[in-house]
DNA sequence: TTAATTATTGCAATCGATTATATTATTATT
DNA sequence: AATAATAATATAATCGATTGCAATAATTAA
């Protein structure tokens, strides 16, 4: 069922048909009524793709996330997506993985499908391959990183201050008595890098020598979080405490530490980055950084609609971490 | 850089660089050549709203699911996100949440968006209304709804044997001893009353009477897991086993029951339903019915893509669970 | 009653592609 | 060299909307 079905059954011209269906001026009160009778009769839907072409718009945003299965992201798509939607708009996801090839290769796609704007979430989209891409394909759209930055005229950021987040919870265990630390790094996003930073600086303020931290790396998987935790304690037998950049290898090392008879958080205190669900899964309850990733899903969204219709908001937002402390410190 | 700007720029016609840039035959090798070129250099991408327009194909697929954030409802949509990209088709994501009226409304807007096929995630996809928004709104464009079915011509189901995982279930809790069982039914689902009649039928062949079962509802939330498992505990002090409609509320029914000091699963044995992530995240390891909704996601995907690209194949298929024992049974 | 003004409505162009058909250029045939 | 056959390219219609402008109808003013 077309505009012209109906301009034809209605005896009019598609161009009264389009205008009482949006609801335009200047057209006579008995004309409107007697069409939008028909529009309802027949439950006219206007073709999306037709509308999209002539007005240069899609109505669709687009959300690029590495992998929409880690628990955070997935909040964050969520109410992006619901937000979104409460004003009309549509949201495409893709899940790029990390390869920033594949990241450039969804700006295409995503300007292909010439969605309005979008949404990157998270620090990983913080780089030159990304930025190219949006110089080149998203000339003038709006866009907003969470978690990140980059510097061209129409893109945001939503930012949190995971640097001074992490200091904090050093200085939650000093204060707690556990001096000795560890760090687990995810991966080298530019979050977790800074993440990275606020150890070496909370550890610093401590008295300890930035050369000589005990900081690992691992990927974010239980089997990972198993691994890393395991060579930790073997190198280190004395720790005191384990800072991990990120939940799910948190839980693993509660798990792990607990298999080898070490009690948390009396021997061993352990804190978690994201303070996801699993927090309130394992046992014990494990003492996370909120680094307010749903509120920043909110606040993207909400810049970007400010951007979407016009009205102004600043280039970079600001939010601020802090400590919810359950049983594992 | 649309394709008549090529155009222009080559000194052809539109129709020209249409040709070459999909690759038709009845053009001269050295036109073929020079446009390849520009378009090359141009990084010429079409408009795929123009193409959707009329080619009366967008390349899209709608998936609609109640709510992403359900952990396994995430990896069943990631899974058939990335199959579907591997064929060349965008996934627009839909969370309708549980209002059948929301779910029709969301088949509306798939259509008006003109999407090639859709898949809708989980049971609650079979009822009337999306019945007949399906029939109305999505004539002869193929759907796969995964763990249901509903009978129309252009609509295809997968589904999971779960009465009889869970009759399984109840014989693996018999046989390890524990026979006083009570089971929570999430919410009111076909597939969670498919669970309900597993366990009714079970218990009557261990030789209980249909109408003392001990039955519980609850949601799905860690909240409602402690909530109704504290009051099974109360009603049936004796319970020797809980089969809990699905994993989070099983976890936190763990927890609940060792907050009690009752051991698990010594005194009482628990068994969760999805087989998800969470199992090995708790404390002792949940026990669980692998209901296949990864395998099931594939399946869909692969059923859709047949239809797409018009090869044949059944109206239903059936998957079969199984039970993967960890430590709470 | 006729001209001027204003309110309705229709026509036709447009968005950016694809494709059937028409046209022109090229090659083959006699 | 003239014609037939074929290859290469252009023209124009189409998809389903929106919208500026022209045309017509209705109303008001003179």
């Amino acid at each position: 069922m077309t505009i012209y079905d109906i301009a034809k059954i209605a005896g009019v011209s598609a161009s009264t048909v389009s205008r009482v269906a949006n609801n335009k001026p200047g057209i006579k009160e008995e004309t409107r009524q007697q069409i939008q009778s028909l529009l309802d009769q027949y439950d006219y839907r206007p073709n999306e793709t037709a509308r999209g072409l002539v007005n240069q718009s899609s109505r669709m945003i687009g959300i690029l996330i590495t992998d929409i299965r880690y628990e955070h992201h997935v909040d964050i798509a969520y109410h992006i997506e619901k937000e979104m939607e409460r004003h009309g708009y549509c949201s495409l996801i893709l899940n790029t993985g990390l390869s920033d090839d594949k990241k450039a290769q969804a700006i295409t796609v995503l300007s292909q499908r010439r969605v309005d704007g979008a949404i990157l979430v998270g620090s990983t989209f913080q780089c030159d391959a990304v930025k190219q891409a949006l110089a080149s394909r998203m000339e003038g759209k709006p866009v907003v990183i969470t978690n990140g930055y980059l510097d061209l005229p129409n893109v945001k950021g939503v930012l949190v201050n995971e640097k001074e987040g992490i200091e904090d919870c050093v200085h939650l265990m000093a204060k707690k008595g556990h001096k000795k630390l560890a760090f687990v790094l995810p991966n080298r996003t530019p979050s977790n890098l800074s993440k990275e930073k606020g150890f070496v600086s909370g550890m610093e303020a401590l008295g300890f020598s930035r050369d000589k931290l005990w900081i690992y790396s691992a990927p974010t998987t239980l089997e990972d979080g198993r691994r890393i935790t395991e060579q930790i304690l073997l190198e280190h037998p004395d720790v005191e405490g384990i800072i991990y950049g990120e939940d799910l290898s948190a839980v693993s090392g509660i798990r792990t530490l607990l298999d080898k008879n070490i009690p948390v958080p009396e021997q061993v205190a352990v804190i978690g980055v994201d303070n996801s669900r699993y927090c309130d899964i394992c046992y014990p309850r494990l003492t996370s950084l909120n680094n307010k990733m749903v509120e920043m899903s909110f606040e993207a969204a909400r810049i970007l609609l400010d951007d979407l219709e016009g009205r102004k908001n600043p280039e970079k937002i600001m939010l601020f971490s802090g400590i919810v402390e359950r049983e594992s410190t």
